[in-house]
DNA sequence: TACTTTATGTAACGATCACTACAAAAAGGA
DNA sequence: TCCTTTTTGTAGTGATCGTTACATAAAGTA
């Protein structure tokens, strides 16, 4: 029962990609169907037959960013070998992100539904849950340095991923205001500074 | 021509107050008219003679918070006596003033208008000129330390500056996501740490 | 009291919102 | 060829958006 019927005529995964850039760039309210359906190029039916509602693309936009352009946070997070690298890497990563010129500025899931009506209410609730995995995940890197002899026992890992968390989400709006790369990566450069006092561990000296 | 006609029978300045506390939590488009009229009680009519029209009325009600609870900022830039205490002042009465209890979390200035149909684009050009001046009157407080002698005339004070403003944007982000009042201050003292290295002044040592 | 001025409530305006009923069109299967 | 299945375009749904026309009410002024 897989191809029977009349074929799609347009491309699912290059709409979804249109979409998602809608949306990061205005927001969930500020993207209406039809500035979806007009980028697009195809009707309403279509877009329903496809996506369901407004919503299920939202989500489904939003899974499409947290995989591709989104995912450079929890891949730093996972691959680099000390936590300090892991934090300074995605924090970079994230500056090269908002700041490249092909795309939306800042971060979807910081920008995309900071304002939101009594309606939609649960779409704010789902990207502040990826918000709060961000800084899970940092704590969790942080923790796993504990326990691999990085850092001391003593070091206040939520303290310490709260605060980066904060450059980070900060990072996107300043993005979004036009704050070119150098700019954000200056920025990193200064969050980095307060390693050594949050954790005990000077900084390496540059060879 | 002062008090002539039939004579106004709701209080202006408490609708504005009810007006800014709406567009803080919801935004500029997440508000509509008629959740302004509920709010205050009045018929649109009432509004729209008292205030123009909407963008008028959220321009007012921005500089409202502007002049009452967003005011910790320039306040405490201007009124401390040393730019170390002038930042960590402005940080801190922020995250105070984004995790009161009786208000909308976060920054209304920040927040209300993070998404933007093409239609608003103004409206968001108003609010984000406003975070630009924030960023600029940290980096005349840092200029104005440097012309004193409390820092050095080699201290980046757009770098520094602008790596503050992020932690204060972030800030508001974090604060609408629910985290706690201490969670910002420990955020505020994580940022503080990087000071000694981003000025060449060692901390203060506590007594 | 008559007149002017301003605010009020009712009741709408056209535009846009997210969404869909419906019939024609285009494919495979029998 | 006929039937089933799915997509397509047209044209709409009711709801809500920001805004306003209009008649009436309530005040000061003459």
């Amino acid at each position: 029962m897989a191809d029977r019927g009349r074929p799609r005529r347009f491309d699912r995964e290059r709409a979804l990609r249109a979409a998602m850039e809608l949306f990061w760039e205005h927001g969930y309210e500020g993207t209406s169907i039809s500035d979806l359906t007009r980028a697009i190029g195809i009707n309403a039916p279509s877009l329903y037959a496809a996506f369901e509602c407004k919503e299920a693309l939202f989500r489904e936009a939003v899974d499409l960013y947290l995989t591709t352009a989104g995912s450079a946070t929890d891949r730093a997070l996972s691959e680099a070998p000390t936590a300090r690298e892991a934090v300074e890497a995605s924090l970079r990563g994230n500056a090269e992100l908002y700041a490249t010129a092909d795309r939306p500025g800042g971060c979807m899931v910081v920008l995309a539904a900071a304002n939101y009506s009594t309606a939609n209410r649960e779409i704010r609730d789902y990207l502040m849950e990826n918000r709060r995995k961000t800084v899970a995940a940092i704590e969790d890197r942080l923790r796993r340095a504990q326990s691999e002899g990085e850092l001391g026992p003593d070091v206040d890992t939520a303290k310490v991923a709260a605060f980066y968390a904060t450059v980070l989400h900060g990072m996107a709006i300043e993005a979004r205001d036009g704050v070119p790369h150098a700019r954000l990566t200056s920025t990193v450069d200064a969050a980095m500074d307060a390693w050594p006092a949050l954790t005990g561990v000077p900084s390496p000296v540059l060879p």
